[in-house]
DNA sequence: GTGGGTGATGTGACCGGTCACCTCTCCTCC
DNA sequence: GGAGGAGAGGTGACCGGTCACATCACCCAC
């Protein structure tokens, strides 16, 4: 209520230390013992109902909040998580992290970020030291090769989730990991498009660097389940402009009338590529996304995607290192939210005489290339 | 070299404690007293130059890294940072973020993360302390209203530099801030519209607690010196979605001719809607974006924008955070990475005889509107 | 020759928690 | 009635750094 709280904060060794409440002086407002006071924070059983609230109430009443870095050097427990990523302004990235921050808040967790940029097996393992340094604990975003090798890094004993694409992947076996299950919705999305009429579907898939992603399998499955003969997958990156270059080459395949991309951002660049290429978006060629960032829908046209829940996918993986952390290293994996199909205007019925030839010559990005009219309207909103 | 390091990690309070090598270990080692290690490693003028380089030979040998707790706890230079701000998905935010990320690595500091989620007084006192305590030091995202109320929460002593939109806004006088100079480039991109024969610019601008941007003063600057009253500017907010919602007024204006708007995903937003009402881009009518997202360009038309450099904004906000620790509080304001237009093919010319009707009805989003054929090449790429 | 710098180093307390271990009480059971 | 436990609480050391202060050698000036 009073609760005057001082900072002793400084970052150089300066001397202005503000006398900070500590147990110490909970403990003579309570008249206790420190150590019934530290017994009390940590909610050990062995406080009698009375002691217990009015050591709560001093607390209260001081405003004490117990001091992270004395805990962590006292072996107590350190109550804040590194996340471990390569990126944060990838949306498939940014928002995981934006999950794991509101749940280790409600927590009462701190959390850092640490990024990963080199590959070289001697900076990783730097990283991952560093990271697991201040807080004892991590989060690893595993979608990405730098993800895995970092995962590789971490010592055994350290307590660790991992957010990953696929759980066959060389994930260590009992390391608790979660990852949305995007089979289903991989292969609903690809059922969809050859629902529409399309002979086959072309997947331009994100980077892997084990065998394939769960959203490729499920790609996959429902080819095989109609009896087509899925095509290779392509190999792209994780930005519009792999997705753009992937893009330009399937352009100039006129076979290739549907393209499920790897992220919405790829599918951007895709549809990029063939608005240059003079194939129009959805009558010549249909293209659906994965993730359903933000803006998806206010592209144009409005992208088919499969949403993703990554904030969730984020709250999961941090009560999932709450969990392992409390009773003891009883988690094995977890499956996580599903991902779920969003209609929107990207994708519809192939071209009727086969794929048409192209009209425009294909124009360097830059150039405003025409587009031509079009006139039906399927492709309803599923959207919300 | 050797370097064999152990994790004395544990979320829980367990007790398998590994002795990780501490400042007294090096000691002996290097036969000196504790002390001397730590004024060693703490670049103290008073240690002789052979004791120095035994002591550094010795902590290169054991592989030793100063515990962060410990000097935390003791007073010493804490060498971590939180970041404060709302919001991790949004580019504006999360390239920053990069930035800071980056330049704490290299400068072996860590990073820790928290949102401002209430916009509650209480809530935003509380947010902020919890921020403090495990770094001591602090950079606030302040570019929207969550982060300038949180600036004014943190108390004066604590080191913060906050990344503030525009340097006349209500920061406190002294506390140090970076901000990028847009206001040129708002001018130069307003002069562009204006040039191509405009009659005029709207502004949908983005949301502002206090004046106005820099950027909305350069595209008035550009206005008032071509002797052209400045319309209202339109207040929106941050995502695709309201620049959307926006954009659907405006297009219902057939005297707007061209829109300036406040981040890229707004103007994707406004061009969405434009494509709704019939209106083409650039042809009716022309939008030009802030802030150049990876995928600006991959749009249809690509977007012409003026680019931001937030990740040496977050980077430069770090090296300001650590002069203003090592040289006192003398650290003032400072500008930094100028922006830049970036012309793409989302402006042209205004239609020949003033904005012609519209000649599609608006349809709600989700229903594929017509888009009209369009023949002329302005608008060259100025990328890269 | 002695007082007083100054530069290099050592000593011990301390930061604010936790841990291991001890004490004291009260209850139960043989 | 005394041994044995369980429950509630206290005591002091300790984590790994830093700080204030003491020490010691050495040089210079009076």
């Amino acid at each position: 209520m009073t609760g005057h709280i001082t900072h002793a904060s400084h970052l150089s060794g300066n001397s202005d230390r503000s006398p900070a409440v500590s147990i110490r002086d909970v403990a003579r407002a309570a008249g206790v013992s420190h150590q019934t006071v530290s017994r009390v924070i940590n909610d050990s059983p062995k406080v009698s109902r009375a002691t217990r609230e009015a050591v709560l109430a001093a607390i209260d009443q001081l405003g004490f909040r117990p001091n992270r870095a004395a805990r962590a050097l006292a072996g107590g427990p350190v109550q804040s998580v590194t996340v471990l990523g390569s990126n944060t302004s990838l949306y498939g990235f940014a928002a995981p992290l934006e999950g794991v921050e509101e749940a280790s808040r409600d927590a009462g967790f701190g959390m850092g970020f640490r990024a990963l940029e080199s590959l070289n097996p001697a900076d990783m393992r730097d990283a991952v030291e560093r990271a697991i340094e201040p807080a004892g604990a991590l989060i690893v975003i595993a979608f990405d090769q730098a993800g895995a090798m970092a995962l590789e890094c971490v010592p055994p004993e350290v307590p660790t989730v991992a957010m990953i694409q696929a759980p066959s992947s060389a994930t260590l076996p009992g390391r608790p990991s979660v990852w949305i299950d995007e089979f289903a919705a991989a292969k609903e999305a690809t059922e969809y498009l050859l629902g529409l009429g399309h002979a086959t579907v072309h997947h331009l898939a994100i980077p892997s660097w084990s065998a394939a992603t769960r959203r490729m399998e499920g790609w996959r499955a429902a080819l095989e389940q109609a009896a087509v003969r899925p095509p290779n997958a392509l190999q792209g990156g994780w930005t519009a402009q792999s997705g753009y270059e992937a893009g330009c080459k399937l352009a100039k395949d006129s076979r290739v009338t549907a393209v499920l991309a790897g992220n919405d951002e790829i599918a951007l660049g895709v549809m990029r590529a063939m608005h240059e290429a003079g194939r129009r978006v959805p009558d010549d060629i249909s293209v659906v996304g994965f993730d359903d960032v933000p803006y998806a829908r206010f592209f144009s046209p409005a992208l088919t995607t499969v949403r993703q829940d990554f904030k969730t996918l984020g709250k999961v993986a941090f009560h999932k290192l709450l969990e392992l952390s409390h009773s003891g290293r009883t988690a094995p994996t977890l499956a996580s939210p599903q991902a779920q199909l969003i209609i929107r205007e990207s994708a519809g019925p192939p071209p009727r005489s086969g794929p048409r030839g192209r009209q425009a010559i294909a124009t360097p990005l830059g150039t405003r290339p025409d587009t031509g009219p079009n006139s039906h309207d399927e492709g309803e909103e599923n959207d919300r």
